[in-house]
DNA sequence: TTGTAAGCGTTATCAA
DNA sequence: TTGATAACGCTTACAA
């Protein structure tokens, strides 16, 4: 089918081995010879296989990322951090998603095993002690973004959920709110969920407040769980005057159904979101939410993760500075 | 470094062919030995190489995404379809960015070539010959997804853009609107600049209103676009009631910009996006808006693909059905 | 049921 | 400056 360097020294009259030089541009021959080769190899309509050169030189020029399966716009920023970097670097970024709740993260991991990926990038998914053990074993530079694991030995890079969490109530308290919900916690997420939570419940604490359960809605991620969360509170006639959010698309879900109400935002009721996405601008009105800089963490991930694939030096895990970005679905109170 | 079906062969006492034939599963030999190798391949931690496999038999078992660089919601909807279906039947996904308006096109097809990609799809960026014909060199078979060319060769996926927005404009009109205007308008966009600005026009015109140039914002399909297209026209105190917007976000940004002012949607103006992503039914109001099945579309576009990889097949273009969602963004009037 | 050996398209070593 | 040739790890006739 496609031309092989074969096809191209023979029409050459040179050797495979010169045709390689030439093309890899590796010096060390004529140039007269270089200029006919490569003439030849554009006639032939020469394309490179990966293949072939990947299997000498044990290394694929590819990275791996798996990330949940969801497809919110938080994940679209932090994969284009990440290509961003690859492409600048000469890498192919190979995506797969590891299934709800990761169920598919043991296959994720055996394709990019077989794939033999130069390195790998986990995304927000938690990786149990099976899981970390597949990884480990695979033996490739890794890196985990927005999540983290139990092991030492699986270097993350994320912010700090439990203190980014305090901070988004703190400052929900400094406006002057006492009664304040939660929405989308989930108690059973180690890595997201319950450091919010925590967060959450030590800041009101702090303050001299008291936690009440009754008014954290578990659930997840999701714009319907914080629309079912707003829902709830509506139903109960919870006594709150703010609600905290474990995501900017859980605290659209708030705004929206507080919007069926007739529940104005942040007149009646204030909302924090996290993340900082894309929908916080464009929510209605703008959201107050922590930020994660998505973007910059892929590519900062991606670096890091390059720059341990080539010096074979080891990533050192490192939590990233939150901030709370102040936009308008807070309202102060007195 | 990692084990090969030679050491596996030595470990077991049999030949690297039995040790193909167990681990293929390809049957034709016994039992016994197939339990042994196993468990020798097992005991090495033994890791298939898919750069070898690929070079012999002349399949990567992969499929290339080359879409625009930008990150919004759209994408994600389509890449987890096409991912979804990748992995159900066996391939791996490698994604690359397109570069801003296209400038990293040739590029991605020239990776994807080397890389050999057994399918190609390209969503939503405009090829121009030259682009085109570096397709066709490629001799991969492709599909294009909400975007088309000049050339027949060169099969897609996607809705009419030109009769999309015809049925949002008309169910504006006949909600008795009678001065609408455009945002997001790109007339250098082919594929789905023009067509939908036609659209626009033609409705108009077809219920015996006047086209006013002035009244359609150019732009891209962002939020800030659609932002500054309200910017203007509140400055120009364009008289209008309604506005048509090439995308969600677009639309969106009229939104975001009506409430900076204090201009309420619908009551005061209304607005209709496209696509249907997920911001549309998060946003307040939730909006009316044409929808393409970008999820689906990902899935049947790769279905065909991966239907014409095996069989060989054509992949004959389709335009699939647009819809338009009517959810609380447009106002009858009277 | 099993083994031998010839590729697949490269890179890379060693001689010439 | 060039060319032979041996890998790389696998699949796949063909033989045994």
């Amino acid at each position: 089918m496609s031309a092989t360097i074969k096809d191209i020294a023979k029409a050459a009259g040179v050797s495979i081995a010169t045709v390689s030089r030439v093309i890899n541009q590796l010096g060390g021959y004529n140039e007269e010879t270089g200029k006919r080769v490569i003439a030849v190899a554009r006639e032939l309509g020469y394309r490179k296989n990966e293949s072939a050169r990947s299997l000498v030189q044990k290394t694929t020029k590819t990275i791996g990322i798996i990330m949940p399966d969801v497809a919110t716009s938080f994940y679209g920023d932090i994969t284009k951090g990440i290509e961003d970097i690859s492409f600048e670097h000469g890498y192919s970024v190979i995506l797969t998603h590891a299934g709800s709740r990761g169920s598919r993260i043991r296959e994720s991991l055996n394709l990019m095993g077989e794939r033999r990926v130069d390195g790998l990038i986990i995304v927000s998914v938690e990786l149990q002690a099976e899981g970390i053990e597949l990884l480990l074993s695979l033996g490739i530079p890794h890196i985990l973004l927005s999540t983290k694991t139990a092991s030492e030995q699986v270097p993350y890079m994320k912010v700090d959920d439990y203190g980014a969490a305090y901070t988004a109530v703190k400052h929900l308290i400094d406006c002057g709110h006492r009664f304040i919900g939660m929405a989308g916690a989930d108690p059973e997420d180690a890595i997201a969920g319950v450091p919010r939570m925590e967060g959450y419940k030590q800041a009101l604490s702090d303050c001299g407040l008291k936690v009440d359960s009754h008014v954290i809605k578990t659930g997840d991620f999701s714009f319907d769980a914080g629309k079912r969360a707003m829902q709830a509170f509506i139903e109960e006639q919870a006594p709150i005057t703010a609600v905290f959010c474990v995501s900017d698309e859980a605290a659209l879900g708030i705004i929206s159904a507080c919007y069926e109400r007739g529940i104005r935002v942040p007149d009646d009721i204030s909302v924090v979101g996290y993340d900082n996405s894309k929908v916080s601008q464009m929510s209605i009105p703008p959201l107050t939410t922590v930020a994660q800089p998505l973007y910059e963490m892929g590519r900062a991930g991606c670096l890091e993760l390059i720059r341990s694939i080539q010096g074979k030096t080891n990533i050192v895990s490192k939590v990233i500075p939150h901030e709370l970005v102040i936009r308008q679905s807070v309202r102060k109170i007195l």
